[in-house]
RNA sequence: GGACAGGUGGCCGAGUGGUUAAAGGCAGCAGACUGUAAAUCUGCCCGCGCAAGCGUACGCUAGUUCGAAUCUAGCCCUGUCCA
């Protein structure tokens, strides 16, 4: 499995990306020889992407690193159709406003983790709605509607397991792949593009890219799959206490996203740790043999180097230093949330509210009635009880991780 | 267009006239134990209210009834089969 000799499988391969492979000596050989230009689509369904697409963002970093050349492809075109893969449900439609509007979001993403520009292994981002929204009804159906059957459509997960489960799929939705294909195609004809990736659900979709480009120019290109990422206990990453975990700031402050990490589960560090940092091999096994608590260490690195990469250096800086304040000293970093009030006192309930730890007063009072809330370290189980700021900066706990200032305005 | 089946809380899924703010499960939140981990156990889990209680909620609308998620009619949506 590991005979690879060019860098870049090699580097995908020792820090965990590949799970499949369309053809693993083509591909060596090709990037031995010359820079590939390889690219992931990527959707633009909400204005920032979240945890579950950063292993594809940092496989095209590690295509740049192994010195060939990224292209990241945004789905404004394909967005407009919604991919059925793995939903039951058809996605609500989105308006071209919108979609213009999220892939402007979302590329700030993209410029911290890879260099764009015009050199040879400089990323590219490009937008699939720029060719596929000038395609004509009749043309596509000539292009590639010949080398699709209906046979083989309905043989692809993303249509049959919707059809046993009795779900609807829109004639829309079902056209879907074939406009992938056509994606796969038109990036190997006019950006030399030789190299897919995805998550392992995209399977489907990039085979049918490659065998369109092979059909109609007679080209090799390639696919390659990640293995689904879920966390050690069988989840789909990406999800956290209050929602899903944006990569953009102004989706999920930094405080929160480094303590995304930082609460890992202890068999996934060495795994997220190849994943999502730089850090070399060796010092990640290092890291991932800690025992028991030491592997606490560990989950800093990690929560430090991933925010780095996505957020910045000054936004993992004080992340770290807003937890080890809050959780060792007992004190208050100040990168917590924080509540300004204008009067002297306020009930507890007002402030885990006004914080963002209860949406309802029924919820805060239950959080209260519960043992779970906290003023400055003690628990308060009385719901009416007051906090009465006297000037000073006071914090306020939502059990045991969830922490905020309120302050005197 | 026709026949049949179906649309219940974030999700799955019971419930066929009052005892149903709606069983059970999942997800979530909190507590205990820990290491800001996992597993386990316990509590909570529509909104407002200190409370009694009130308001909303079982696709939509209009009815029947003292009383409806449950019955009736129309409509909308979905599936299967037929044209």
């Amino acid at each position: 499995m590991t005979e690879y000799t060019s860098t870049l499988l090699r580097l995908l391969e020792e820090r965990g990306y590949i799970h499949q492979l369309t053809d693993a000596e083509g591909l060596d050989k090709l990037a031995n020889e010359s820079v590939v230009p390889g690219y992931i689509g990527f959707d633009a369904t909400a204005p920032s992407l979240h945890v579950g697409s950063l292993v594809q963002i940092m496989m095209l970093r590690r295509l740049q690193q192994a010195g060939h050349k990224p292209v990241v492809l945004m789905g404004g075109g394909t967005t407009r159709i919604g991919d059925p893969t793995g939903r039951d449900e058809s996605r609500k439609m989105l308006s071209d406003q919108t979609i213009e509007d999220n892939i402007a979001s979302i590329r700030t993403v993209f410029s911290r983790l890879l260099t764009f520009g015009d050199g040879p292994t400089d990323a590219v981002m490009v937008n699939n709605h720029d060719w596929l929204g000038k395609l004509g009804y009749i043309e596509l159906l000539q292009e590639v509607g010949t080398h699709f059957t209906v046979n083989r459509m309905l043989t692809f997960d993303s249509v049959k397991l919707r059809l046993e489960r009795e779900q609807p799929m829109t004639f829309l939705e079902f056209n879907y792949m074939i406009l992938q294909g056509y994606d796969f195609r038109h990036l190997c004809k006019t950006a030399a593009v030789r190299l897919q990736m995805g998550g392992s659900d995209q399977w489907g979709n990039i085979i049918n890219g490659i065998e369109l480009t092979r059909r109609k120019d007679g080209v090799e290109v390639f696919g390659l799959t990640t293995p689904l990422l879920t966390t050690a206990d069988g989840k789909k990453m990406g999800k956290s206490a209050a929602g899903a975990v944006w990569l953009n700031e102004d989706a999920l402050p930094a405080y929160d996203f480094w303590q995304y990490w930082r609460n890992t589960d202890d068999r996934d560090v060495g795994k997220f740790l190849r994943l999502f940092t730089d850090l070399p091999l060796d010092e990640i096994a290092r890291l991932e043999s800690l025992e028991g608590s030491e592997i606490n260490a560990a989950k800093v690195v990690l929560a430090n180097e991933v925010t780095k990469l996505v957020r910045g250096e000054d936004a993992a800086k004080t992340a770290e230093a807003t937890a080890s304040t809050t959780f060792a000293g007992g004190g208050l970093g100040q990168d917590l949330p924080t509540l300004d009030i204008a009067e002297a006192d306020i009930s507890i309930v007002d402030a885990l509210i006004g914080l963002g730890f209860a949406a309802s007063r029924g919820e805060a009072k239950r959080l209260v009635a519960g043992g779970g809330a906290r003023v400055d370290g003690s628990a308060v189980t009385d719901e009416a009880y007051r906090i009465v700021l006297e000037g000073k900066e006071i914090r306020v706990s939502s059990g045991k991780k969830k922490h905020g200032i309120l302050r005197s305005a």
